[in-house]
This record gives C-alpha cells, structure tokens and sequence, in this order.
DNA sequence: CTTATTACAGCAATATATTGCAAAAATAAG
DNA sequence: CTTATTTTTGCAATATATTGCTGTAATAAG
C-alpha cells in the first residue's frame, strides 16, 4: 500500500467521523502503529487534520457546517446515512437535497461507484467532488446564505428539465398528519420540485423531528416513498406510519 | 513497445485503479522499472497522475483541500484582484469566471459592499458565501472535477439568460494576435458565453501568460474592455496592446 | 501515586530513487 | 543508403526513503 493511499484513508476516515485513533487505523490498514503516527504527523504538519494523544481529529467542523449546530445527532445522522446508502445502486441518477445529513450521505458515497449526483447544495457539491467516478450536475440559481443551496426560479427551472431514479429529501419537520413542512417558503418551492423531477422519494428524517410542525407544507405523507430513521423500523415511534403506504428503513 | 503506448497505458491502468505501483507496470510491459519510473516522471510533469513513491496515484479523487496547489504567483495575483476592486462599484451585477486570481477577487471583496455576483465556480461561491452583503447566484451545470466550474448545455443557457455589469474573466492564455484561448473546449464555450452576457469584459492575466497560446479560441483580444496585469501599464511587455481599443490597467 | 497507554528517538532491513554510463534504437543529415 | 546525432533504455553503484522494532520518556487515567 503507497503512503499516499493511506494518508488519503486516514483523511477521508476523519472525514466521516471526525476523529480516528491510531490502533483502528493500524489495525484496518495493517501495518504498525509508528507508520499511521507518521502518517497522522505529515498531515497534520500539511494542515490537514488535527493530531492529538491517540489519534487524530478534523479541522474541519466548523468549515461549512453553522458552527456549534452538529456532533450532536451525528450519531443517528451517520446511521440514517449508512441506510440512505443501502438504496442506491450503481449507475443511478440520484438527487440531493441540502441539510446535514445528506452532506453525510454524500460523504460516504464510494468513490468507485459510477453514479450520477444532482445537488443544490453547495457543501454537498464539494464533497461529491472528490469522488473519481461521480459525476456531479449542480442546481444553480439564488444562493440562500442560510442553507447554502441554490433556490429561486431558475433552480426550479433547471429542477423541471429533470427526472432522477431517487431523491433524498433533507426532512426537517415531519407530521403524520400535516406532512412534510419547512419554515422557508422558497426551499419549500424548491422541495416540491424535487420531488415533482423523481421517480422515488426518500426521506432520511432524524426521529426527534418526527410530530414537529413548520409553517409551510411541502408535501403530504403518502407522497414520500421512503422513511429513513435512525430507529428501527418496528420502533412505537413509528407506529403512526405502519398503516401508510411508506416503507420504512 | 512505443513511449507514448506506455504513457497511455500507465494513465488507463490509473484511471481505472486510482493508483499504480512501478513494479506492476514494469512486470506487466515487460520493461526496467527505470523506465517506468521516467515515464511516471513525464507525466507527473504534465499533471496527469501524481508520482509518488513507489509508483502513481489519480490526481482526480483528493480534493480534501486546495492547500498545497501552488502558492508561487500569489503576490501578482494579489496585486491583479486588487486592481479589479477598483472597477467595480456598489449595487453592481458581476460576473465571476473561475480560476485563482478570480477567487483571490472573491475573497477581497468589501462584505459591506451591495453587490449581485454570478458565478460558474464552486470555490468562489463558497468564498462568496461568507460576505453578508452580496448576493450569490450560482450558475449551474455538469460540474468539471478539475476546474470545479458547471460546464455544458444548462451552464451555458442559464448565461443566456443575463446581462451583467461587468465579467472578470480568467485568462490563462493571452495572444496579441491570436487572442484568448484555451486548453478545454467545455470552458471555452462557457467563456464565450460568459462574453456574450456581460456589457463590459476585464481580463485579469498573469503577465507570464501573456504570448502564450492554447488549442481552442475563445476571443479576439478586441472583444476584451480592459486588461489587467500585474505590472505597470507603461511597461514594455504591454507594448504590443497600445495601440489597440484595450484599456491597460 | 501507580499503571497503562501512547510518543519518540534511534536502528536495521528492505524498498525505492537518483545518477552516470554504455548499448540500442530512433531520427536527422548528407 | 550511410553516417552522425539525439533519444531511449537498462544496468550498476550509490543515496535516500520507508517501515517495524526496540527501549525509554511522556502522558493520560484511575
């Protein structure tokens, strides 16, 4: 294995989940302990992560994520990420929403997987640039400084000149009842379109943000074909959706 | 077995693996790893793959930071964009080509200063981004991994669409006869079109490319509204331009 | 304080890089 | 076609880089 491959492991590891500690990375790369603390000192010494007692951590963090906002539900985002993957097959046309734990998904696509991604969103665009075999179609139009996707009448037009095998729709509220709702009235515009430009919708929606209620409606239940939560999928809290035509994962 | 056939082989064999080890080459063409190593070396040189010890790597998949990608020439791009803030007055439509001095234009924007910027270039947006006053329009499209611009068909019609101020234009290949042109096709297309959308057209240009000449056109030097360079307008290599309809700066 | 883990420096074995050189091949010139 | 010149290639000698291991120092944790 070429040094370069592994420091290129080790980074997209720190990526993922923002620390490693030496003895996993040995471990996973077979070779010793020294080599992955050299490693770690040389990007570390280039800025490329932070080497600390044990291991390493992210600079990042703060890069594009609102600061302070994550590492909480980072967990459950990694393991709703994690199942979002499972859904997708090679050669696909996929579309990504914005939000947190798409850049997630996004971050664990694998870089030999032929796929196609379309994106708004700016943070999500640059990750997926890193894939060798992805190719990334970026939505553009009026960027919200907030959310940091494109939005406006031209995203929407471009949203309308396409149909996608799957969208993953970044869900912030979710009500049996209600449906999907978002406080912003032109992502809410843009959400409609994406769903409007794909076969199936999938949407990956931590469990606390299941009852919440925002001021605009997107889309009701049934229009989702896909629920992703960290729970599992004959947790009670997911009872209000077992009666609905929604799998759930 | 020709160079060349070699050059070729090394470049599918990394495009396909990511990675290549002069061993494996030098066994599977039946030549010295001494050539191979040469022959890795040329193409190092040429930025096709990234030598590294022991054999080769794909530079395409390690985007994790643009540190590292040339540091030389930062003064005179510094002193380029600084130039190009004195062109641009408040409550104006711009329009950002890629490119590095571009983004060193971005980056030296005033945050308090009205402005509305289109922008191609991912790297710029994200730079845009942070400047609470100025608006950020992303052109989208097919995003090139190398250049991290949208390119083809949508990029280019969503252009159609605008009129802008003023358009700074990357230049990274300035001919006092020939013009402006280019290594890429896909970006020349997206540069003309960018020519055809804006009332005023700057190109910033490293002094150094000035003379220098690519395979495709984009731009009779005519078509440009002012050049600007990193030396005094009185200086002999801008000699050639004078007694043109160009405003040197 | 004590213990366990991790960091670091130096060393040896191995792998890779570099250099100069000569033979072979390709190219240019007559 | 022949000869001279340049480029390419492989080889050998030497230099450098990488890696894992050792023993010891530093650090974290109870």
């Amino acid at each position: 294995m070429l040094k370069e491959e592994r420091h290129r492991f080790i980074l997209n590891e720190v990526g993922i989940h923002n620390r490693v500690l030496l003895t996993d990375i040995a471990n996973l790369l077979d070779v010793s302990v020294d080599t992955v603390r050299r490693d770690i000192k040389e990007l570390h010494n280039s800025k490329l992560l932070k080497k600390v007692h044990g291991g390493a951590i992210s600079l990042g963090f703060n890069n594009y994520n609102p600061i302070g906002k994550t590492i909480y539900s980072l967990e459950e985002k990694s393991r709703i990420a994690e199942k979002c993957l499972s859904l997708i097959k090679e050669g696909q046309v996929i579309l990504l929403s914005g939000g947190t734990t798409n850049l997630e998904l996004a971050k664990r696509l694998p870089s030999k997987f032929k796929l196609t991604c379309f994106t708004p969103s700016l943070p999500i665009a640059v990750q997926l640039l890193t894939k060798s075999n992805i190719e990334v179609i970026f939505i553009g139009g009026r960027m919200s400084k907030d959310s940091q996707i494109a939005i406006g009448g031209s995203a929407i037009n471009m949203l309308s000149e396409i149909k996608v095998d799957i969208c993953f729709l970044g869900t912030n509220s979710l009500h049996p009842v209600e449906g999907l709702t978002e406080f912003d009235w032109e992502i809410v515009q843009m959400k409609k379109a994406m769903i409007h430009s794909s076969r199936k919708v999938v949407s990956p929606c931590i469990s606390e943000k299941i009852g919440s209620l925002q001021r605009f409606k997107i889309c009701d239940v049934e229009e989702i074909d896909v629920l992703i939560t960290e729970l599992e999928p004959w947790d009670v809290k997911l009872n209000a959706f077992k009666n609905m035509n929604i799998q759930l994962l």
